[in-house]
Formats: C-alpha cells, structure tokens, sequence
DNA sequence: GGAGTGAGTTGGATTTTCCAACTGACTTGT
DNA sequence: ACAAGTCAGTTGGAAAATCCAACTCACTCC
C-alpha cells in the first residue's frame, strides 16, 4: 500500500557480519580467544597477556561463555577454580584471527616490531582464502549478498 | 609452560592480531568497510546501513582513512561533497569480513534471519583458509606464534 | 520560494571502560 | 605457625566513548 517514499526508514542491515560482531566484535574478545587458541587457559595470564582490565574481562568471559564460544573447566575444587577453554565454535573463531593477523602483518605501516604468526608447517603466515565450492580463490569484490536465511546454530548442548 | 618468545611477564603481549584489532576493531569500522565491499561509497547511506552514529561515523571514517585503509573521493565540487572508497589496504580486508560471516552463519544460534554472503560463483559462503606454502588447509591450533618483526608496511606516501 | 539532499557538527545524556585496591580461599616457604 | 604468595574474581569512582536528536551549510530540484 505504501511505496518509495512512505515509510520503513532503511533498517541498519541485519547481516552474519554485524551478527558475528555482536558476539566477537566487543573490546577484548578476541584478543582472549587468541589467548586460548595460544594455549592460555588461565584468568590471570589471560588478563596479563591481553591488557585488559580484569573487571571488563570477566564480563567479556561470560558472554562468550554464554554465547557457547568457550566454557569454563574447573580445575580446582577447593578453591573453585575454573579454567576458559574454546569449544569448537571457538576453535572456528582461527580464520578471522588468521585474517586479521595477515592483513595486520601485511598493511601495519609503523616499524613497530611484534609477534607475529606462522602456519604449523613453519612458514610464515600467507592465507589464502577460496570458495569450497569452486575451489577459486576469494578476490576482494568476489564476496556478494545472498538471501535472508537463519543460521545453521551449532545446538547449545553438544560440548566438546 | 606457556613461553614462545621471550616477553617481559607481565606485558600484554604485542602482536599482529592486537595491532590489526587497533585499526580495525573499533565500533563500527568494520561495517563501514563492508557497506565499501558491497559497493556503497556515500556518508548518509553508510550511516543507515550500519546503523553508526552519524558522529562516531566521522571519526571512524577518518581514522581508517589516516591509516590507509580507505581514503576520501570528492565527487562534487560545489558543494564539496567526498565519497569513501577502499583502497587496496581495504580491500584486502575482505577476508576478515568473509571468514566473520562464515564463522556467524555457521554458530549464531538464533532464528533471527539475516542477508548471507556468497562467492560470486553462486555458492554458498564456504571459505577454505590454507597455507600460501603448504598449501593445507588451517586447522584451529595450526596458528603459532613466531618471531617478533616489524610490518611489511604499504608505504605511506601511496595512499591516493 | 519551499522542499529535499548530503555531509557533516553540536550538546547533553547514557553506557562502557579503566584503574587500583580489595576479597576470600586456599598453598607454599621458613 | 605464621607470613607471603597465588588465583579468580569484586568493588567504587573517574575517565572515555557512544548515542541521539536536532541543527547547520551549501547547494539542487520543483
């Protein structure tokens, strides 16, 4: 009944990429998924390696946690200590790591030196990114809209 | 246990990942990036796609394009009106973008429908992240860390 | 002349983050 | 035994970032 210019002013596009932020795009998220991925599994040196401020850190675990991204491992009882572990769904978050560590390695123009990263086969860190279909590489522009559709939702109970 | 390259113990540590994340994880910045990939280059339609602040947007927009990630296109003269645009830096981010939509399309577990991406072969959002040298494929935990270097660096007098 | 477009800017409220110190339940060293 | 250290948090207040709606300025279109 309405057309062009009636109503619906333009939602914000409901995307996977905004959705994606919204669980991993918040300060420090990801830098502690790097740190489990590394094999740091404990709060202190969690906070310690990443910078930041324990009380943000907490509640960044705990959306993650709550996210199914990593669960927390008691490791202690006496005491109760628990220890933060990737599920898999974590375990997954590695490509955009992989990502972003290349893009950063390739684009940063300071002459800061870093840590850098390298595949297990000891080379230095070159992904390539092609489509699993076609087997062609992923040129920028090659990434196109698709339609609406639901995620494929890992089931919230199947834990590692 | 935990010890790959000799840091000082109590210093976050200083890699690719925290520096790519300094540039560009803030708020919004990647949501800017990719309404540029999907081809929208004005302020006003980049502010209702992402949803940005108007404000906020302006700063973002600029810090990308004092890093080189995108840069400044005037296209009016009178008024002088500036379109955004990608420059190669920003375009090599799209395999960040792609690996977040694969990873969210694949754990997000609500309902909620959202746009997906694709290849531009036609094919579902599958990326296949592998190494330039080995050629296999990452696996999570393939990820190490190496030595301490310094960016490779896109000189800064060629952004244009 | 009035409405509309486009790219911002402004001021004030709200939210998030930062920081250092503190807690509680242990464990280890002397 | 007692002090000191470890670990995973909490707490409270200050500082910074963000949100929001309205406003500006320079045009163009009707």
């Amino acid at each position: 009944m309405n057309r062009p210019t009636d109503m619906a002013v333009d939602a914000p596009r409901a995307c996977f990429i905004a959705a994606g932020l919204d669980v991993l795009g918040e300060r420090w998220a990801l830098l502690a998924l790097r740190e489990m991925s590394l094999g740091v599994h404990r709060f202190d040196q969690i906070a310690r390696n990443t910078g930041a401020s324990r009380d943000i850190l907490v509640g960044r675990l705990r959306t993650l946690e709550s996210q199914g991204v990593i669960e927390r491992v008691q490791y202690s009882e006496r005491p109760p200590r628990y220890e933060y572990h990737l599920t898999a769904s974590g375990a997954e978050v590695a490509p955009i790591l992989i990502s972003l560590a290349a893009w950063s390695s390739t684009w940063m123009r300071d002459e800061t030196p870093r840590a850098s990263y390298r595949h297990s086969c000891g080379a230095d860190l070159k992904p390539v990114v092609s489509c699993a279909d076609c087997g062609e590489e992923f040129t920028p522009g090659s990434l196109v809209l698709g339609p609406l559709v639901s995620a494929a939702g890992a089931d919230p109970a199947s834990d590692q």
